[in-house]
DNA sequence: CTCAATGTGAACAGATCGGTACATATTGGA
DNA sequence: TCCAATATGTACCGATCTGTTCACATTGAG
């Protein structure tokens, strides 16, 4: 029972500085909404930063282990590429869909020394190794490059979704990845000079 | 004189707010810091969020005025599209560079509602009828999904130059925009079957 | 049952939050 | 020069911030 309790406050912590931000939270507040006292909370985590770094690592785990597994469906490494876009898809679909916790993290802590600016950077390298591995696993002739730009187009596809006024920021980013993915394995040579490719 | 005040005002809390955050600045900190005070400033604003929506006009008029130059500069329309990718390298490469203020503004003001984050999504509607513009005078065959394509480069690129580890993402978003633009004028069609295009 | 160890919550502490009251400094026109 | 209007700063307001104190409830072992 005693680390059931402290799991719950971590969800519900997560849950609600998902939805309200980290600074507009108070831990008053806090407590109030999940019926866990403040002292209870302040055994469980030496500070307020400390309870915010526990809320983003279940949410770097959950997050990585629901995509990851999503992807697996899709079959062969490059279709598993494409199928995280699907997955965007549905997430941007979620009622609650607030944008990506990290970025919100990293926007509330922008000083790159910060533990919780730091923890969201390692979020985003973990996902660019899946991709990269991934990309390996498809013989693509420059992987990093590869895992790179789709990546690029998965946390512009975030920000579209939460931000923008488009239908389809997910289907718009496959699309792009698509034909990205497509250019990738026509040309073997890595390097591509930009001005001769328009 | 009185004038010069309140925009002096302004523009040292579009500095503060991008460099700290909203929620984690205070009015008597900006106070400290601007040397202007809080009595002065609340009667140029009526609170706190009145001025950050100052501050966020004025982001919004230069960041755009300076970035729509930048891309004139580059002549034909289509030549202004890249362009966009070297202006963003340029910015990145700033030392007090902190991602875009506009989604750091929608991550602490999640509600849609809220003016702060509509502001914020009306800089990214100005941003897409900037590129939208350049792409149909490109002649593009989808205009609004070229645009749309770019724009989400351009957020993924901004997101990855704050949080991630690479080296360039203005220059990998460029090499994907010169891949998806070349791409955009090759098929006349403008949706394509995703699955067959791997 | 007893007792020690631990989990818990109401109330509080000092600092800081956004915002204001009011007295003073400054300024422009006649 | 004088006055009226405005700009400004100090001190303060209640509310809220993170974090603590301490008394009490609960629980498990012997």
């Amino acid at each position: 029972m005693r680390p059931s309790k402290r799991d719950e406050l971590v969800r519900e912590a997560r849950r609600i500085f998902y939805r309200d931000g980290f600074h507009a939270t108070g831990m008053d507040q806090l407590a109030a909404e999940t019926g866990i006292s403040k002292t209870t909370m302040f055994k469980h985590f030496r500070s307020k930063e400390e309870l915010i770094l526990a809320a983003l690592r279940l949410r770097d785990q959950d997050f990585r282990t629901w995509l990851f597994r999503r992807m697996e469906q899709a079959g062969p490494p490059k279709a598993q590429l494409l199928a995280m876009f699907d997955a965007l898809a549905e997430w941007f679909a979620e009622a609650d869909f607030r944008s990506c916790m990290f970025i919100k993290a990293s926007s509330e802590y922008p000083d790159p020394e910060h533990p919780i600016h730091a923890l969201s950077a390692e979020h985003k390298r973990l996902l660019f190794r899946h991709l990269h591995d991934l990309a390996t696993k498809a013989g693509a002739p420059d992987p990093a490059g590869l895992a790179r730009t789709l990546l690029l187009l998965k946390e512009g596809a975030i920000i579209t979704a939460h931000l923008g006024h488009e239908a389809d920021p997910a289907g718009d980013a496959k699309t792009a990845a698509a034909t990205v993915l497509s250019a990738a394995f026509r040309q073997t040579a890595p390097s591509v000079d930009v001005a001769t490719a328009v």
